[in-house]
DNA sequence: TTATTGCTTTTGTACATACATATTTTGAAT
DNA sequence: ATTCAAAATATGTATGTACAAAAGCAATAA
């Protein structure tokens, strides 16, 4: 290794130790020729370079002082990386991530992955290339072997603070994340549809992201804790790539949900659709099919039948996970949260289950 | 003058000059040392700046070699400034924005106005400490006297190209802009009712943003072109702050429309919440009132009588915008545009006027 | 013709020295 | 105790030298 690296990263990790606090002096340049045994030359080098860094701030006559981390000072820019813009509940998330960083002083690099690997792992290159203050990220296909991964660990091990929001990846468990109860909102629809009388209950879910899994995970488990016979048939799986053509072969959906008389769906845009296609072929909602969902969005009061669904209250996950990021950036302390549901109750469901 | 300050203005000038064009390689440091009369150590400062400042790259072995300009080098960040971050069409044009900044190797900083001045002036004063590639702008109340114009005229005096889209202020007409043909919109809307026998026709604008003015104007014109007379009273008005309690009195509403067979609405926003307000009066939309608007959004699909509604065919007006931003920054010419209409006729007006 | 080898050119790293300039400390005069 | 000037201290600028490492080039051998 070069000398003045070595002397610039030697520098750098007591600093980030707490050897040289923010706001002390460096030893002189003399000093640090006698403590690393190289020329003076040597140690401008390092220093220079850890004053391009922002990390120490030289005057003339007077010494090298250690900075304080300053977010505005450090660009202030945060990377916001989501799966869409314009879709579905996106857009109010994006809003309150605006709204919480533009409070703390600190602006939003937008990028969209459009829930493609290739996508995110071009953005995540560009960070590395030129570096934010933060990293607000909404994980892309979280239910599939993700090759990004190495490069979020690499963005942590070099200090950038990532906050996810919505999924985060089994593989990095331990970084802060703002997500909804996903199972537990699975586990309430179906406890919500067998109070009302409801036995054979079928479900649409996503198949690439956790959140899919998860909502699954408790729908399958209120099923079968309440010692009802769940068959594969009845649950409908789909991904990114196949959202657009899922309702395109109505007699399969019918045929899955074949004798149900509820549908637990992934979300208000799959519930929205599924209405539309059940009033089409002659199904009434609630009295023959009743239709519950996820999120509570405009679109659960735009549907002609509006539709019960589970509910933020009024939390705002972009924004929550803003303020975590930024209370990082700033130095204070933040962990991990998890958003409960609250059940709106529409006319999609209520009407007990038909005999 | 320091010594490599001089070397590195000297050169820096020559590059600019064309007297060492992109991709030719300067004189070797021994050489400079020569022509300048310094040291190499002084030679070796002086490059280093330059390489630091992205002008050229440094190769051990071949030599130093001038850089092309390169917009992704040099930051590649543009301001994006909306007034609404999850509203109405904005998310669309938005998504719009992104896709074709990030084809041009360029990020996205967003920032929302709320349609209000002090939100904007705090935007701008934070790009002039801390300049971008580019400025890409949705106006905010562009129909009203702006006290931040100064700062976009020193903004595009430091150089950095600024495109408006959506709306622009009276008072920068001569910037780059993307708008639809607003006035044009009001015009043809107007002729079209009339062409299905309408004769007294009420309207409702937003009167604090240039496209409100420019859309009555275009319904006023046609209504006087054809000879017929228009009160006052039969154009409501409102304003950002009034929007939200612009139906709250449903018989103000109603008196103002008084007796008109149909009534142009400045967005499909205004339109959805109107034909709720008419049909919850008992007024049948289109049999008693034909309702049509502009911007043909999902909304106007969503609604329970589709709405008739100018559409801006597949144009989205952020991709183009973004996409001429991004000509200037790489140096290519570009040229405002005026998207035209398409009508798009739904249940909302598909009936001939009652008489 | 192709591959290897060694030479030359060019930039990179490292140390030594001298003096300039800004800041702080010291100490004497008041 | 205060003020002011000199001294000491710290970083900044500039030059010289030596050798290392990478890239390009040319001669040579297979």
């Amino acid at each position: 290794m070069k000398k003045y690296e070595f002397v610039e990263n030697s520098l750098f990790k007591q600093i980030n130790t707490g050897i040289y606090p923010a706001g002390t002096l460096l030893p002189t340049e003399e000093q640090l020729t006698e403590i690393f045994g190289v020329s003076r030359q040597t140690v401008r080098r390092a220093l220079s370079i850890l004053e391009d860094k922002d990390i120490i701030e030289k005057k003339q006559g007077s010494g090298s002082m250690v900075k304080k981390r300053n977010p505005a000072a450090a660009g202030g820019k945060v990377s916001v990386i989501v799966t869409y813009i314009d879709d579905y509940i996106f857009p109010g998330q994006l809003r309150g991530v605006e709204e919480v960083l533009s409070k703390n002083k600190l602006s939003a690099i937008l990028s969209a992955t459009r829930n493609r690997i290739c996508s995110e792992r071009r953005i995540l290159l560009d960070i590395l290339n030129d570096p934010v203050a933060g990293i607000l990220v909404e994980g892309t296909k979280t239910a599939l072997p993700n090759p990004n991964i190495d490069l979020y660990k690499k963005l942590a091990e070099r200090g950038i603070p990532i906050v996810f929001f919505n999924s985060i990846y089994p593989a990095l468990k331990d970084t802060l994340y703002v997500c909804a109860d996903n199972r537990r909102g699975g586990y309430e629809l179906v406890t919500y549809l067998l109070g009302k009388g409801h036995k054979s209950i079928a479900s649409v879910f996503k198949a690439d992201d956790i959140q899919g899994h998860e909502r699954y995970s408790g729908y399958i488990s209120a099923m079968f804790d309440n010692g009802l016979f769940v068959s594969d048939s009845k649950t409908i799986w789909y991904t990114t790539e196949t959202k657009e053509s899922l309702f395109d072969e109505p007699k399969r959906i019918l045929s899955s949900i074949g004798d149900a008389t509820a549908v637990v769906c992934y979300n208000d845009e799959i519930a929205f659709t599924l209405i539309k296609l059940l009033t089409v072929c002659g199904r009434r909602v609630p009295e023959d099919v009743a239709v519950v969902s996820f999120d509570n969005s405009s679109l659960s009061e735009m549907s002609p039948v509006r539709i019960t669904s589970l509910s933020y209250e009024d939390k705002n996950i972009g924004s929550i996970a803003a303020g975590k990021l930024a209370d990082i950036i700033n130095g204070r302390k933040a962990s991990s949260e998890i958003i409960p549901w609250k059940l709106m109750e529409k006319e999609s469901s209520r009407s007990s289950a038909r005999r």
